[in-house]
DNA sequence: CGAGCCACATCTAGATGTGGCTCGGTGCTCTAGT
């Protein structure tokens, strides 16, 4: 097979910057967003991980106009298909872009459908759930896209398996929409969630940029409680003394609305977010926030996708988050200007409970056998979801979350056609029982990252150090900007703080760099993903993230057994 | 998983304790009835 030479990388990049100046008038490009767009235009799968306001977008839309076919883009929000469309330039060379979703009539949408196959509209949003309709599937096909696109693409791990589980389908309609290129962006994705984004949406041998995660000016603190009532006076009274605007986060809707109360009452203009408002509502909030016009929101996690305000001063947390992938996407939102901002965490033990059981749900045994008989039944001439929806009177989401599960499990297959049939030699009854174990071991790694948000708070290492680790990066601990850096240096330096952690560091510490591959007697095969002092954090295949105490897995009896030292090709896909 | 509520029981007449129940977060889409 003949390699591109320079000269026609050469070429494309000319082209690249061209059509950036001429049609979006950007008259440079960060050398991570060329490079992005280079793979883009050369067909490659990609998976982009950018802060928001880095230009994430433009690795879709300079090469889009470029290429020989619409470009669809899945989006989570409606809001946001609408500012992307905004965004986007006007004018007779401007490259259209329309949405298609359920706020359109009929004849919107077959005008829609139109400006996409005459070429009039080179942008196409869709939500995952447009892509569940074969109508809309075969439409698109007709189009012969030139690039598939997956906005926030984390959703396809936090979302797919329960709340919006046609995240999990996004496979099959590239497949059916003939496999044209995917471009997977996120703001952030820890290795683990990026691996699992590369998987999920089928991506071959995908490139992966990853672009710096640190936001050194955010300060990072995290607060300890006993007793309710005092957490809840140190919330309001941080968010009371703290430069504005900021956002608070709380983990129930109640609880964003008494807060919010209590802030008013001080004389802030503060107003509660959740999803349990009127669009009008959250819209008049949204635009408040970002005219400047509200000192705080306090929010449920319903608040920020699509938030891009530079001078946001901080992000509390008034309750332990779900994962340290949500802090840190939430945490994000302050300081984009690149000044002073903080970022605090003020959690209770007992926030726990909520979290775990958010984390352990999956679909009911019942479920799970209706589907798995119905895809049985239908053996000879395989049903799509909506077909198995209306055989088991189940809803949609409870269709797809089953069939995906099933499908994980390996019990059942989607055709090209989008018919779901069960896999040769496969009882409906094994299927459920390989389906509920494959939910057992989502079950295993989502309580596993609430330990690990609860780790992160409970370190008594440099947090940052912590945090970065998660998402597989470094930063030289201490970073001088966390509560405990700045505890370390009040207790005078000497063998005390980081120099403690650091005295502390097990000899064995070298031997488990992350990135090593490990098999554990207990917890099975996992990689290594950060090193803290005696102290190792691996994620393992079926037993999710366990921090382990070196001096207890590597002594002479062994626990851990090296399997693969890290080095090669980025571990994705 | 655990907080909070209600009904009811308890030991002795207005509080305190207990068991059972419910609820807790993210959005799109479609449909029926205004």
């Amino acid at each position: 097979m003949a390699r591109t030479g320079p000269s026609a990388d050469e070429g494309r990049a000319t082209r690249l910057r061209g059509a950036a100046a001429e049609v979006f008038g950007w008259d440079s490009l960060l050398p991570g967003q060329l490079t992005a767009m280079e793979w883009v235009l050369r067909g490659r799968d990609a998976l982009v991980v950018m802060p928001t306001g880095a230009g994430k977008s433009a690795v879709y839309q300079v090469p889009g106009v470029l290429l020989d076919g619409p470009v669809m883009v899945v989006s989570p929000l409606l809001a946001l298909q609408r500012d992307q469309i905004q965004g986007l330039p006007r004018g007779a060379d401007a490259p259209g872009a329309v949405a298609v979703n359920s706020d359109l009539g009929k004849t919107e949408t077959e005008a829609a459908w139109e400006a996409v196959e005459k070429g009039e509209a080179r942008f196409l949003y869709l939500s995952p759930e447009q892509l569940a309709k074969d109508e809309v599937v075969e439409r698109l096909a007709g189009a012969r896209p030139a690039l598939f696109v997956v906005d926030e693409a984390q959703c396809v791990s936090s979302w797919g398996h329960d709340f919006r589980p046609d995240y999990l389908r996004l496979e099959q309609a590239a497949r059916r929409v003939g496999r044209p290129p995917l471009l997977a962006l996120t703001a952030t994705a820890a290795p683990p969630v990026r691996r699992e984004i590369a998987e999920r949406l089928g991506m071959r041998r995908p490139r992966v940029l990853v672009a710096g995660f640190d936001r050194p000016n955010i300060r990072l603190e995290a607060r300890r409680f006993l007793d309710e009532d005092e957490r809840r006076r140190a919330v309001v009274e941080r968010a009371a003394a703290e430069p504005k605007p900021g956002i608070v986060y709380a983990a129930t809707r109640k609880d964003s609305e008494s807060y919010a109360a209590e802030l008013a009452r001080l004389g802030f203009t503060a107003e509660a977010y959740h999803a349990g408002l009127r669009a009008a509502e959250r819209e008049r909030i949204h635009d408040a926030f970002l005219s400047g016009a509200a000192d705080v929101v306090v929010a449920t996690s319903a608040f920020g996708m699509g938030i891009d305000k530079e001078d946001v001063r901080f992000v509390l947390h008034a309750s332990l988050p779900g994962s340290l992938d949500a802090y840190y996407q939430e945490i994000g939102r302050c300081g984009r200007d690149g000044r002073p901002a903080l970022a605090v965490l003020h959690h209770r033990a007992e926030d726990t409970g909520m979290r775990t059981y958010f984390a352990g749900r999956a679909p009911a045994r019942d479920t799970l056998s209706d589907v798995a008989e119905a895809v049985h039944d239908h053996a000879a001439d395989p049903a799509g979801p909506e077909e198995l929806r209306d055989e088991t009177g189940l809803s949609r989401n409870r269709v797809t979350a089953a069939v995906n599960l099933l499908q994980e499990a390996g019990a059942v297959a989607t055709g090209a056609d989008g018919g779901i049939r069960p896999e040769p030699g496969m009882p409906p009854g094994r299927a459920v029982e390989r389906a509920a174990e494959t939910a057992e071991a989502h079950r295993r790694t989502d309580r596993s990252r609430v330990d690990m948000a609860r780790a992160y708070a409970e370190t008594t290492g440099c947090r940052r150090h912590f945090l970065l680790g998660y998402f597989g990066e470094t930063c030289d601990a201490p970073c001088g900007n966390c509560d405990l850096c700045d505890a370390a240096e009040d207790d005078g330096g000497a063998g005390t703080g980081h120099e403690h952690a650091d005295a502390a560091r097990h000899p064995d510490a070298a031997s488990y760099p992350a990135g090593t591959e490990v098999r554990h007697d207990r917890w099975g095969e996992g990689t290594v993903l950060s090193e803290d002092g005696d102290r190792i954090t691996v994620l393992f295949d079926r037993a999710g993230y366990r921090t382990l105490s070196l001096a207890a897995v590597s002594g002479r009896d062994g626990l851990l057994t090296v399997l693969r030292r890290p080095g090669g090709d980025e571990p994705a896909a």
